[in-house]
RNA sequence: GGCGAGUUCGUCUAGGGGUUAGGACGCUGGCCUCUCACGCCGGAAACACGGGUUCGAUUCCCGUACUCGCUACCA
């Protein structure tokens, strides 16, 4: 009997079978929490405040390859209940910005979907239910103190929190009689519903990250549930009314959530609904680059990177910020580098297409502290996805810039420029004034390169290749090289000496691809024009 | 102030009771080469601190420091 209950003691306590086999443990530990009856559904749930910020985007990746992975539905939810600081525009942005990154919706305010309305300023009915069977039960009442009034008390009083040990001393419906409560509603005052939390509780939240985080109930606040002024909830009543009724399997959100989850759970339980609740993940926030804090768009700003995924005109103060579509970023290495910030697959690739992230994204291996904002990294991400991109894809989007300076040219030319030079840019852009040369003569010449590559034999130089190439035809075929290389030979000059002389001739710097490449590119008669041109103003160093 | 979370190269991170603590970005030396890039081969660079537990701790525990978050009729 004694080793039965001995046993049943062991099975029961986690700590006790951890420690008896930690790495078996730790093994089942992982799938776990993953397992779950109900269907994966995830919900990313913003605020239409403002530009979606970039931490934001990385929430809303996050849930999306979680249920890719899972084989479950992602929702968009908006949570306007904050009627003061709805900011229009911001709604569409979200959408617009979360489609440009390749993150799309099974449901929501853009889809559809048989658990709407997806935008919480169309569920005042809904709520009001909930918040109507809350105080019915006694698990919250009616608080007609004012913001001024609360206000003046947190002044007073030091740590003053509106729960169990002061709503005696509040006006409200603890405290006031039946008919003075209807009184006062009637009268028209204004008024907030609040959460009654009952003291000294230790509440336990299982977070995925994080494992098991505990909190007494005494230091949570009665929070208010909704306001009578607009007839809204606020985002805690909101948010878990919503994820229940929309069937929510887990909530993927930033660690700023963390000690609201303790409050939540309680929610959950005092609807009845503890044990269909979500199972949490609490992500890490992301840092500014340099210093401390948490990343904001001031430090885009300062730092001269985007903070948002779009560029964003604020409506009110016409501010404009710049988004990664507009720097020039390819979504693909902004979702593989936002991907990596905060969570690794474990193995050492960190080149990841979509579709990759969503086969090897794990929650469990979501970092818990805060990752700070490398952007130099993202830049190389950038890089790495030029570098994967087809020439033609790059091509197209290097004409688009062309044509704004007004440079048409032809696409197979774009074509092999841009195969030759896009290793050597960050971005689509740099090829512009990188690859201007190809269209346009140098009208000058580096003096740093003209002083180290222009010698005295340079005109000598010159003059003999000029002889080769005006007796080819063509110089786009192997022959054309032979030709300079027997000539350079022959004449016992130096290849080097010949070639970057050349290449300061044809581009006006000592850059670029090799010089048959260019030639090729250039032309017989442009080239030509090029090196007789330069040898007019290049001196002529000859003793 | 209270509560919570976090802390491995400058940055993103791997790892985890015994390792030369691994990779990537950035920086840097070299090779390749007609230049510049790319690429390749190298280099510098880290377990916050103090106690425990242990034969042994960067890894486990406790404390301290620091950082971040929350502490609204914002989300």
């Amino acid at each position: 009997m004694a080793a039965i209950e001995e046993f049943s003691y062991f099975c029961a306590n986690k700590n006790s079978w951890e420690s008896f086999f930690p790495p078996f443990y730790m093994k089942i530990k992982k799938s776990f929490y993953y397992m779950t009856n109900q269907e994966v559904r995830v919900r990313f749930a913003p605020s239409p405040t403002g530009p979606l910020h970039i931490g934001g985007v990385r929430t809303a990746l996050y849930n999306y390859l979680f249920a890719r992975k899972q084989g479950g539905k992602i929702i968009l939810r908006i949570e306007d209940t904050d009627s003061n600081r709805f900011v229009p525009g911001a709604e569409e942005y979200i959408v617009k910005s979360l489609h440009w990154l390749g993150i799309e919706f099974d449901e929501g305010v853009n889809v559809g979907g048989d658990y709407g309305p997806y935008r919480q300023s169309e569920r005042r009915d809904i709520y009001k239910k909930y918040v109507d069977q809350l105080l019915k039960d006694d698990k919250a009442y009616i608080a007609f103190d004012t913001p001024q009034e609360l206000s003046v008390k947190r002044d007073e009083i030091k740590n003053f929190q509106y729960d169990a040990s002061t709503r005696g001393t509040m006006r409200n419906s603890l405290t006031l009689s039946a008919a003075e409560v209807q009184k006062l509603i009637d009268e028209g005052n204004q008024y907030v519903v609040r959460f009654k939390i009952e003291p000294g509780i230790d509440v336990h939240v299982q977070d995925i990250i994080r494992g098991e985080v505990v909190i007494n109930s005494s230091v949570l606040d009665d929070k208010v549930l909704f306001k009578s002024a607009d007839q809204l909830p606020t985002y805690h009543l909101a948010n878990i009314v919503d994820d229940h009724l929309m069937k929510i399997s887990h909530v993927i959100r930033g660690e700023e959530w963390l000690p609201s989850a303790p409050l939540h759970v309680l929610l959950y339980e005092a609807f009845g609904w503890g044990d269909s609740k979500p199972q949490f993940a609490h992500l890490p926030l992301l840092l500014k680059p340099e210093g401390n804090g948490k990343l904001s768009k001031r430090d885009g700003d300062r730092l001269g990177f985007p903070v948002f995924p779009l560029e964003w005109k604020d409506p009110k103060t016409g501010d404009i910020s710049s988004g990664y579509r507009e720097s020039d970023y390819l979504p693909e290495a902004v979702v593989n580098f936002l991907a990596l910030l905060g969570w690794n697959p474990g193995t050492e690739q960190e080149i990841m297409s979509m579709d990759e992230l969503i086969e090897l994204f794990d929650l469990t291996r979501c970092n818990k502290s805060g990752a700070k904002f490398d952007y130099e990294k993202g830049r190389w991400f950038n890089h790495e996805y030029i570098l994967k991109m087809a020439d033609e894809e790059v091509a197209k989007m290097y004409q688009s810039y062309l044509i704004e300076e007004g440079i048409d040219a032809p696409w197979d030319k774009l074509v092999t420029i841009v195969g030759l030079m896009k290793n050597r840019v960050n971005f689509i852009h740099e090829l512009v004034p990188l690859c201007r040369f190809f269209f346009v003569a140098p009208t000058e010449y580096d003096a740093k390169t003209t002083k180290k590559r222009w010698k005295e034999n340079s005109y000598l130089h010159m003059s003999k290749l000029l002889e080769v190439l005006e007796g080819l035809d063509d110089f786009t075929g192997e022959f054309t090289e032979e030709q300079v290389r027997a000539m350079i030979e022959k004449n016992e000059f130096h290849l080097g000496q010949v070639m970057n002389a050349w290449r300061l001739t044809l581009v006006g710097e000592g850059k670029g691809p090799q010089m048959f490449d260019i030639i090729a590119l250039l032309g017989k008669e442009e080239t030509l024009n090029r090196m007789r041109r330069a040898l007019t103003i290049l001196p002529d160093k000859r003793q």
